[in-house]
Formats: C-alpha cells, structure tokens, sequence
RNA sequence: GCGGAUGUGGCGAAAUUGGCAGACGCGCUGGAUUUAGGUUCCAGUUCCCGCAAGGGAGUGUAGGUUCAAGUCCUAUCAUCCGCACCA
C-alpha cells in the first residue's frame, strides 16, 4: 500500500470523537488484579494548562497506561483545586462571581485535557469548591475540634494594609504584600483557628523512615529542617528580686557557667513588666525593624533591661538584655547568651562589651584564653570552670546537668520544634466556611454534623476592600446558637486552600459519598499511593499537611495507612528558551497552542524526550519539530508496509535483535528510574533502522515489529499508536492490549565486539565469540595490522581482559 | 553563612556497575527529489593537523588514585535550588 501522510489534526480527531464516551479508563471497583493507584498533583483552575502541566500529567500518563498494560487496574484521577484567592481577585477586576470564573476556567481546562487525551477516569473527578466536597474540610474541622486538634488562639498573623487582609505566610515577598510590593506586611495579633500539626511533629519525623527509598532525599531533608526537631534543656534563671522567672531553652546547657547574660526576644511577654515605658518603645521599635526582612542583613541590636537574673547551677547574677535577634517564635523566646561558645552570642557581647567567659575546652587542646579570643568554640568538648561539673565531656554534662534541673525543680529536658501549628483562617470569602458559631451566651459553638455543610453564599458583593465580604452577608451570618437557639453571628472566616489539597487524593476513591468522606474499605483497597507525581515546590506545604491529615484520618479510625504515598516523583520545571516562563513575561507556551502546532502527541513526547523527567526542560519548538517528524517517518512506514510484503529476510535478525533490544530498555526503564527520554531515543534508533533495512524485511518478521511498535508507543503517543492499531488490523483500545515480552535470547548480539587498548589508548577493535578465554583474544590483538605499530620495540608488561568487552595491553619503552 | 544538586559539541542531551566519550534529537553543510520554496530521503557534522589514510587533544579548573576516570578522592570556580540569627 501507498504510504499516507501523517495528517495528525484529522488522526487525532477521529479518535478524539472516538474516545468521547470511552469507559475504558475507568478504575474497577471489584477487580481480581493488583492495583495500582497514580496520582499527578491537581492544578488550580486559572483557566489554563500551560507546557508545565502537560509535563507533570505525560509522566503520569505514560506510566498509567503501562501499568494497565501490564495488567494493573488502575486508578488514575484528576479535579481541580477550585478555591483561593485569584477567583476573588478576577471577581474584583472582571466583575465576574468567583463561582462562574472558576467552574468556566474548570470547562475550558478539562477541553485541552480531553484534547490530550489523559487517561483520567473523570468520573471520580473532584472539584474542591463544590459542598459535596468542602463539607467534608469542615467534617475533618469538627472531629478536629473534639479532639483538640483544631483550637482557636490569638496570634501574630501577617496583614496588608491595602488588601485590609491577612496574608499566608508564602504571600509575603520580602517582607511587603505580594500585590502592593510598597506596602510592608504588618504583625497583627487576630484570633484565629490553629490546627495542632505540633501533635505529630514526632510522628511525621520518624515515619520518615517508611519513606526513605521512595521519596526523593531532597523532600525529605526539606521536611526535616522544616519539623526541625532539636533536644536541649529549659532553664529557670530568677530574677533578682521578685518576679516569674526567665525561662531559656538551650541545646547546650553543659556551656551554663559560661552564660554572661539573658537575653529576652524584643516581643516577650516578661517586657511588659520588666520595662519602662521609653525601653517598651525601643523594643518595640525593635520588633518593627526586623519585620519581614532578610535575616542575613540585620546587624544585632540589644539593650539593657537593667535587670539582673540569676544562674541557678553557679548562682551568679546576669544582667538581662533584649536583643533583636532572639525570636519570641523558637524556643521559650528567651535564650542564655554563652558568647565563648556560639557565635551569634559571641558577635553581640563583642559588639556589648558583655563578659566572654570560655568553660569549654577542645579534647585534645586548652581552653580558650579571655581576652584575645577572636572566635568563639562552638564544638563538643570538655567542661572546665564549673564547679562539680568539670572534667565531663559535653555529652555527658548536657544529660547529667539536665537531670540535675529536674531534680532541682529549676528545669527539665526538652525537645523544640521548628515547626508551628498550621492558621488556617483567612479572612477572604473564596473559601471553605469555618463551621462555627459565635453565641454571647455559648461561646464559640461548633455547627453540629447533622447541619453541615455551611453553604458559601452565591450572591455576594467583593470589593477588595474593607473587612472579610461574608460579614456583609446578613443570611450568611445571622444564626441560631445550636446550643441555646438564641440569636449568634457565623464565623466569617474561610479555610486556608491547603485544607482541600490534603485528602482530595482519598476522595477519589469514593467520590459521590454523601455519609462519610469515603468508604474505609475503599481507602483500604487503594491506598497507599503507589506514586505520586508533581513539582518540587510543594515539597513542605502540601506534602506536610498530606501527612498530617493521614495521621489525624487514621486517629480518627477512618483509615489505617500511616503515609498517604508509598512513592513521590517530582519533576523539574519546564521554562522558555533560557527563561523562567511567566505570565509578565509573557512566554507561557500554553497547552492548546502545542496541540494546534504539532498535536498532542508530539507535545506530550517532546516534553518526554526533551530531558530525563526530574530535570529541568527548556522547551524549544525547534526541537518538537524533531518528534513531529519522527512521528511521521513511523506513521509512513507502517502504512506503506500494509500489507507486509515478502521480502529476502536478510535483516530480519538484525531487525528483531534491535525491536526486542528496545523493548528491554523500555520495560526496564518503566520498572526503575523513567528515563523516557532514551526511551524515545531508542524507538527512533529503531525505526532508523527500518528505514535502512526496509527492503529486506520478510512479510513475518515486518508483521511482528510493526505491531511491537504500536505497543511500545502507546504509553508516549495514545493516538498514533491506536491509529497505526487499526490499521494493523486490530480492534480495541491499545493501551489495554498486553505489553510484549522481551525476549532474551533474540536481543543478545551474535558475538562480542572487543576493544583493543595499548596503554589505555583504543587502536583496534576485534569480534570473537562470547567467553572467548584470554589467549586467544591476545594472539588475535597482537596479530593485528592497527595494533602492532604501537607494540614495536616495546615490552609488554601486562595484559588486562573485562570479559567480552575489552583487552588492554600494557607496554613500556 | 549552612546544606544539597549540577557543570560534557553551536544547542537539548546520552554514557544505568571505573572499561569505546558525544547515542538520539535540534541546528548546520552537502547531495537526491522538486520549476522554486517547503516537505521527504541519503550522507556528513567535538576540536586541532591532514587531500586522505591517520594522528593528537578533549567531559568547568588544578592535582591525585588506577592498566583504565565524565564516573572515585582532594582542592577550587561557576550556576541553580533549599534553609537561614532555630539558641
């Protein structure tokens, strides 16, 4: 037969029409196979996929599609992160309600994904913002809230005076609003709801170790620096007179004679006492300066309290200073100050004229000498100058002096953690409502199971300005206390988005529930996530709060996995010939331009092929030129070899050898590190091979390679692998047929090619049959025509064989 | 400042365990097809010398280990990422 051109627009509508009511990507309920559970992490519905999500979502494709030819039933969702902050903010510019920009972004998204032909399963398609969905955040909200996992407490929040909001920590851009980057973000104290993440700060640090092997290293250190677990000892330093004493946390309580002074962060309750009112204003002053600047830039500040404490191990009297850089946020908000032994103490008593005292000396050396010290010895080593404890090892006194506290009454042994527990009020309307009722007479009442959901209001007028837009909203706020019936306000504030991002992954597996979340059993039968797949940048927020939500679920008893992903892939970014893509920048290599250009395969493969999938990919269209025409040169000779015809066989061997070559390297590829960009590779070596071997294929062996073909392109190119599929002959979907088994014996060469070296250098190369002993090999190199010049007047000093591979001749003058 | 990753042709990259550096693709050059352009097919393409055969050099830089180093070790530079007064 003729060849047919590659016309991919009408190849890849024909099976886009086909495909419009296919069930054959839908997960089975009851199925006898193993199953495999994919995830890509869900987008934000701003109205447009862009090459970034194609990539995220064609390494979960590929891998999907190969799963369920190896006979896994699969599940593989996909839904929208419908809430946040942008809806409102096209509401404000646009006039258009959050709710119709979203579910027409949601509409216009979900095309281009049909348009690429993802193998989701869109009837477990899961849309945050819906009530049948958020009900369930503010269900979680409530068990939380019996169990004293959700509290409510009055904090430091960041706000922006122009947006009259509070931001989330990652909304803060060196240290002003992400909008108005003039306008400083502010501290505010507001009361608000915590989720007590802390609970689990031990647990999601040790389960850790369930993870390590199929987390990437770089999340996991993240996490942990993150959690930042550190073991120290609290200590009670009295004041001198009266008053509560000083509480200091410190990781090094064997350096304790050595402390010359207390220092208190600028912002600690004790000030309230303990300073005059001109001090108050310094430290307050104090805690403006710093506010939301880098660290690395601020240079120490301290003052004199003019107040003394005590040190409870030798009795000495301290002076007690406030210092700017001592954070109320770590710790007690108080520290020690042992300038001989840590170097941010050792700049600031320097810079104070404050006594450096050293008490630690290294093993092996003396101590320290005051004054003339030029640094400080911030290593373990040997107590000396204190009292009843010198001569220990640091160790040793840190354990030994911690128990003397306890014992004393003084102090204990303590673990402080970086991590804090999670706000999640936002004073913003597209949100999840925070099931609660304020009541004068109640309190603060939780809004019983039974009446859930509190429906966000439609009709709703945003601003931008002013306070939160729900408390505008007199049918939103006006309620009944569910205590005493008596007239009371709802709360007006919403949950942070990340409440969605972290149990939608469940939801999927029994979406239309409307009793519980999600069946447990089938939860139990799909989880773990066998892999989760998506970008690096969510490597603390949601992937912390994912594993907090499964420690809490299984508490609750819903579920009974420890971690909600047995493996995580994530993959690097996709930028714009050099540059980061941005919209302000205005180089978005959006979705649907890719598959108006090239079609959806050749966008999906390019970004596969473009680099190993953890990299980073500069996406260059020059280069998807290249798939597009390898795409056509496999299109063209499949056709025009329909029907095989019966040709000498000659290359048949060489043929075979290189198709069951290639699909050893991709099976193995799928099974270990997805490297699809040498897989790629090796398909076209293939196919060049083909080309070049095209006239002396026999009609069999043409037959055989050809549907391999279709097979091994499937999981990379659905549409041209099901339309070379049908032309073959065949009927079905063939991503659903069996992936092909390699076969061994057809893939090894006929013999070995071996590398002759004189001192490391290549002058020859010789074939002999595999396991040829070193004798022989050795005649046949030194016999050689290119290796003998090189021998000529030289001894040879020792020969080197790597088995079938390489023979090295070692030679002096 | 601390921690991590990366550095290979004009470009994206490959080399999975110390054993042929540059697979595959882009771009470029030449040829065939075509009135021409495009498409398609074939050949060439790390650098230097050479008509060629061939030779020499070469994986950020400088050393080292080894018969053999892109790969291991030491130092150093650059880029990117993360953390950053965490007591």
């Amino acid at each position: 037969m003729p060849e047919k051109p590659y016309d991919h627009i009408q190849l890849e509508l024909k099976w886009h029409e086909r495909w419009e009511n296919a069930t054959f990507y839908k997960a089975e309920e009851n199925s006898a196979k193993p199953k495999f559970y994919v995830l890509e992490m869900l987008p934000y519905p701003s109205g447009t996929l862009h090459i970034g999500h194609i990539r995220n979502y064609s390494i979960g494709d590929a891998l999907a599609r190969y799963k369920w030819m190896r006979g896994f039933n699969v599940l593989h969702p996909m839904g929208w992160d419908a809430f946040g902050l942008p809806a409102e903010n096209a509401a404000i510019a646009n006039k258009v309600p959050p709710r119709q920009w979203t579910v027409q972004n949601i509409a216009a998204m979900k095309k281009t994904h049909r348009r690429f032909a993802f193998s989701y399963d869109w009837d477990r398609e899961v849309s945050t913002c819906e009530p049948e969905y958020y009900r369930w955040n503010q269900w979680f909200f409530l068990k939380m809230l019996e169990r004293g996992l959700a509290y409510r407490k009055r904090a430091l929040v960041n706000w922006c005076n122009k947006c009259a909001t509070v931001l989330a920590n990652e909304q803060v851009v060196d240290g002003c609003c992400w909008r108005h980057d003039d306008t400083p973000v502010e501290q505010r104290a507001l009361e608000q709801w915590f989720l007590k993440i802390t609970h689990y700060a031990d647990a999601l640090l040790d389960d850790m170790a369930q993870l390590e092997g199929g987390w990437p290293e770089r999340v996991l250190t993240m996490q942990r620096n993150w959690i930042g677990r550190s073991e120290g000892t609290e200590v009670d330093f009295h004041l001198e007179g009266a008053g509560t004493p000083i509480r200091v946390f410190t990781t090094r309580v064997d350096t304790i004679y050595g402390a010359t002074c207390v220092i208190l962060a600028p912002e600690h309750p004790l000030n309230e006492t303990l300073l005059d009112p001109a001090l108050k204003a310094q430290a307050k002053a104090m805690v403006d300066g710093r506010a939301g600047r880098d660290p690395g830039d601020i240079d120490k500040e301290g003052l004199f309290t003019g107040h003394y404490a005590i040190n409870p191990y030798s009795g000495e009297k301290v002076p007690i200073w406030i210092a700017n850089f001592v954070l109320m946020g770590y710790g007690t908000g108080a520290i020690m100050a042992v300038p001989a032994h840590d170097e941010r103490d050792f700049e600031f008593c320097r810079k104070y004229a404050i006594t450096i005292r050293p008490v630690i000396r290294p093993v092996d050396g003396a101590l320290a000498v005051e004054p003339g010290m030029t640094e400080c010895f911030p290593d373990y080593g040997v107590v000396e100058n204190s009292g009843e404890w010198s001569g220990l090892p640091s160790a040793e006194a840190r354990r030994k002096m911690s128990a003397f506290a306890e014992q004393q009454g003084f102090g204990k042994a303590a673990i402080t953690f970086r991590i804090k527990d999670w706000g999640i009020s936002r004073q913003r309307y597209w949100g999840t409502p925070i099931p609660v009722i304020h009541c004068t007479a109640c309190g603060v009442v939780p809004v019983p199971e039974t009446q859930l959901p509190v429906i966000l209001p439609d009709r709703i007028e945003i601003t931008g300005t002013g306070r939160s837009p729900l408390e505008n909203v007199p049918e939103f706020v006006n309620a009944a206390c569910p205590q005493c019936g008596q007239p009371a306000r709802r709360e007006t504030d919403t949950m942070d988005t990340f409440m969605d991002s972290s149990w939608y992954f469940y939801r999927y597996c029994d979406p239309h529930n409307s009793t519980l979340p999600f069946d447990p059993a089938k939860i139990a039968y799909w989880f773990e996530i066998d892999q989760y797949i998506g970008g690096v940048e969510h490597a603390i927020l949601h992937l912390i709060y994912s594993r907090f939500f499964t420690k809490m679920m299984r508490d609750i008893g819903l579920i009974t996995n420890n971690e909600p992903a047995r493996r995580l892939f994530t993959q690097g970014m996709v930028i714009a010939e050099g540059v980061k893509m941005s919209k302000s920048k205005g180089n978005v290599v959006g979705a649907d331009m890719l598959a108006e250009k090239f079609g959806a395969d050749t966008a999906r493969m390019f970004v596969l092929f473009a680099a190993p999938p953890e990299k980073e990919v500069d996406w260059r269209w020059e280069g998807a030129e290249g798939i597009y025409r390898f795409l056509g040169r496999v299109y063209r000779f499949v056709t025009r070899n329909l029907p095989a015809q019966e040709r000498s066989g000659e290359a048949d061997r060489n043929v075979l050898r290189k198709l069951h070559q290639t699909l050893r390297k991709i099976t193995e590829d799928f099974e270990s590190r997805w490297h699809f960009n040498t897989c790629i590779a090796s398909i076209m070596e293939l196919v060049n091979l083909l080309y070049a071997e095209e006239q002396s294929i026999s009609a069999t062996a043409m037959a055989q390679v050809l549907q391999t073909l279709a097979l091994m392109l499937a999981p990379f190119a659905p549409y041209l692998a099901q339309e070379i599929w049908e032309e073959l002959g065949h009927e079905g979907p063939v991503f659903r047929q069996t992936w092909p088994v390699f076969d061994a014996d057809l893939a090894k060469e006929d013999g070995a090619e071996i590398v002759v070296q004189v001192n490391g250098k290549v002058r020859s190369r010789i074939t002999a049959p595999f396991g040829t002993p070193q004798p022989e090999l050795q005649a046949q190199a030194l016999a050689d025509e290119k290796v003998k010049p090189f021998l000529e007047g030289k001894q040879i000093v020792k020969v080197i064989l790597v088995p079938d591979k390489l023979l090295n001749i070692v030679v002096k003058p």
